[in-house]
DNA sequence: CATGAATGAGTGTTCATTCAT
DNA sequence: CATGAATGAACACTCATTCAT
C-alpha cells in the first residue's frame, strides 16, 4: 500500500544503541548508592537523560533492570587475564599478591565493584541473582585462586593446609574493602580511611608468610 | 442457640513491659531476612502478635524501629568480656585466635549478627546509624584488637608491621562470614558452605604465623 | 453474700461531679482554637487532667462531646436579663446600644463566644446542631431585638423600615467581632486590631441615627 | 465469544492544561461543603474525574491544594473594577451602596465566596493563609472603602466620625451574609432566609443616613 | 470509677507501570 | 521510538474507640 520507502539514514542509531547502556550505568550508580528499594526508576531515567517511559521500553520491570545491571557489570571484568596469570613466572606468593592487587585495581577500585556490594545487600530479595553470581563469578574466582595456591603447594613453596579455606582468606580483604568503600566509607570520618593497596599488600604478605614452609 | 463458648484466648493482652522486646525481636528477624524496605511494619506487628497500631505505640516511626533494633542488638554483645580478654595469660597469638573464635560464637553465629549485615546494606540510607555503628562498635573493636597486637609486639612475639592494617586483617574474615551467612549462604548449594570456626582458626593461625618473628 | 457495707464517705464526689465540666471547658477551648476535626480527644482529656478512657466514660463519642460543648455553653448566657431589658426606661435607641454593648461584655468578650464561632464553622457537618442553635439562640435573640426596635417604631422614635432586616444590621457587628476574635485575630498584626466597644458603640449610633425620623 | 465491543470511552484522557482547574473547582466545592478536614482527597479527584494519584501530580499536598484553592478564588475577584469605582460620579453615599451590592453580586453570591467562610473557619489551622488573606484581600478592601468614605467626608457629605470603624460597619453585613449562606443557611427553615440585596441595600442606606450631616 | 494499652478502619502519599499521543 | 500524563495498588501512620485491669 505504501510507496516503497527510500532508505532513511539511521541518524539516531548510535544514540539508540547507547540508551540501554546509559540507563544501566545510571542504575548501577543509584542502586549502589541507595539500594534497590530506595532507588526510584524515575531518578534512573533522569540521570540517563530519558523519560521514565523510555526506561520501560528497554527493561520491562524494575526487577529486570536490576538483573540487567548485575549481569552487565559482572561478566565483563572477570575472566579477562585469567590465562595470563596462570602463565605467570615467579613464586606463587608473589603471584598471589600481584593477583590481589591487580584485581583491586581493575575491579575493586572501579565503580563496577558496586554491584558486588549490591548483590551482597540484595541477595535475599533476588535469590536467582545470588545463584547467578555464585556460579558465574564466585566459583570461577575461587578456582583461579585455588589454582595459584595449589601451584605453591606443588612447588613446595607452601605448607599443606586447607587451601579451600585459604581461598577465603585471600578473597576476604577484597570484599571487605569493597563493602567499606560503598557502605561505611562515605559516612565515616576520614581518619578511618584505609589505604587499600597497602592493606592488600600487607595482608597478602602475611598470608604468604603464614603459608610458607620455613 | 449458641454453642457453649470455649474460652476465647485473650484478645487484648496487656503487657507493656514485654512488648518492645517482642517487637524488636520480630523486627530483627524480618529486617535481616528481607531488608529494611521490603519489611512491612504490619508484618512485624503480626509476628510480634500485636496490631499495627500497637507497634506505633512504642516506636514512632519505621525508621526509629530500625534504629532501635540496631542499637538493641549491637550494644548488647559488644564490650562484654573486654577486660577478661586483656587479662588473658598466654601468647598474643593464642589470644588473637581465641578472641576471634569467641566473637564468632557469641555474636557472629547469632541471629543478631544480621544487623551488622543490615548496617552494611543500609548504611547509605541511614548515615547517622552508620556513624553510630562506627563509633560504638567498630572503633572500640579496633582498639581492643590493636591492644592485643601491640602486646604481641611489645613482648617480641610479633614483627614490626603496620598493626593498624593488621587490625583489618583480623576483622575481615569475621565480617566475611557474616555477610556470607546472611547474603549468599541461604541461596547457595551446600557444597559451598564454609565451616566458620575452621576458617577462623586457620586464618588466625596464618596471620599469627605471618606476624611471628622467626 | 457480702457483709453489709458501712457507708463509705463520698470523698471524691466533688471531684467526680466536676469532671464533665472540666472536660467541656477543655473541649471548648480546643474546638474553638483548632476546629472539631483538628482537635484530638486525647488532647482534650489531657488538658482536663484525665485519661482518654475517662473522657469516653462521660461522652460516648467525639461527636457527642462536641454537641455537649455547644449545648452547655449556649443556653447559659442567653435569656438572662431578657426581661430586665424590656422593662428598661429611656429611648429605644439608647436601649439598643446598651443591649449590644452588654451582650458583648457578657458574652462576646467571653471565652464562651467561641462556640458561636464553632457553630458557624462546623454547621455543615452538624446540621442538627445548627438547627438547635437557630431555634434556641438565634430566634429568641432576634425576637428580643425586634421587640426593642418595634418599641422605637411604636413610640415614633424610628422611621418605618423593614425591622426584620434591621435585626440583622444589629447583630452583624457582634458576629463580626466574634469571628474576628477567634479566627483572624490571633494571626494578624496588632495594627489591625479593632476596639470592640468603640466599634459597637459607633455602629449602634449610626444605625439609630439612620433609623431616626428627623 | 466476546460481544463486539462498543467503543469504550477514553479512560486515560490527556489534558494537562485543564486538570488543575478542574481539580481546583472540585476541591472548592467539597471544601466549602464539608470543610477541609472532612474532605477526602480521593473524593476531590473523583469529582474532577481523575484518580487520586493524578491529584498529587499537580498538588504535592492536601494542604497545598487547599492553599491553591484559596489563592485561585480570592485573588481573582478582588481588585477588579477598583479604579472604575473610584472614578464613579455621584454621591459617596450612593457609591457606597453600589459598591456593596456589586461586591455581593460579583463575589458574595458566588460559589467562590465559600472560601471566605473557609478561611474564617480554618484560619487557626492555616496561619499563613490567614495572613495572606489579610494582606491580599482584607487590607486592600479596607483601603478602597476608606477612600470612598473619605471622599464623602471631604465633600462635606459625611460627618466626622471614626471612618476606620465605619469601614467595619460597611463590611460586616457582607461577611454576615456569606457566613450565613455557607453555615446556617442550608440547615435552617426557609422562613429564616434573608434577601441579601434588600438587606445590603437597607443597611447601606441606614449607614449613609447615619453618617450624613443633616 | 479510672486507667492506658490495644485496636483497626481510614487517610494521605508514593511509585512502578501503562498507554494515548 | 519517545514521551509524560495517568493510574491504582500498596504502604506508613493516625486516632477515635474499646476493654481488661
Amino acid at each position: 500500500m505504501n510507496a516503497p520507502a527510500t532508505p532513511i539514514p539511521h541518524k539516531r542509531e548510535r544514540r539508540k544503541e547507547a540508551r540501554p547502556g546509559e540507563l544501566l550505568e545510571a542504575a548501577l550508580d543509584l542502586f549502589v548508592e541507595k539500594g534497590f528499594a530506595a532507588t526510584r526508576v524515575e531518578e534512573v531515567a533522569q540521570r540517563a537523560g530519558v523519560s521514565k517511559g523510555t526506561l520501560f521500553l528497554y527493561f520491562p520491570t524494575k526487577d529486570e533492570l536490576f538483573k540487567a545491571v548485575v549481569r552487565e557489570n559482572l561478566v565483563k571484568h572477570q575472566t579477562e587475564g585469567a590465562e595470563e596469570i596462570l602463565r605467570h613466572e615467579g613464586s606463587a606468593g608473589a603471584l598471589l599478591e600481584y593477583l590481589m592487587l591487580e584485581w583491586w585495581r581493575r575491579y575493586g577500585a572501579t565503580k563496577a565493584s558496586g554491584i558486588t556490594k549490591l548483590i551482597m545487600s540484595e541477595a535475599n530479595n533476588f535469590p536467582e541473582l545470588a545463584r547467578f553470581f555464585q556460579e558465574e563469578v564466585v566459583a570461577p574466582g575461587h578456582a583461579m585462586i585455588l589454582a595459584v595456591l595449589q601451584r605453591g603447594l606443588d612447588r613446595g613453596e607452601f605448607r599443606p593446609v586447607r587451601l579451600d579455606l585459604v581461598v577465603h582468606s585471600v578473597i576476604t580483604p577484597l570484599l571487605y574493602l569493597i563493602m567499606w568503600k560503598h557502605s561505611m566509607g562515605p559516612c565515616c570520618p576520614p581518619s578511618e580511611h584505609i589505604d587499600p593497596e597497602q592493606f592488600i599488600s600487607q595482608h597478602a604478605q602475611l598470608l604468604v608468610r603464614g603459608l610458607s614452609i620455613a
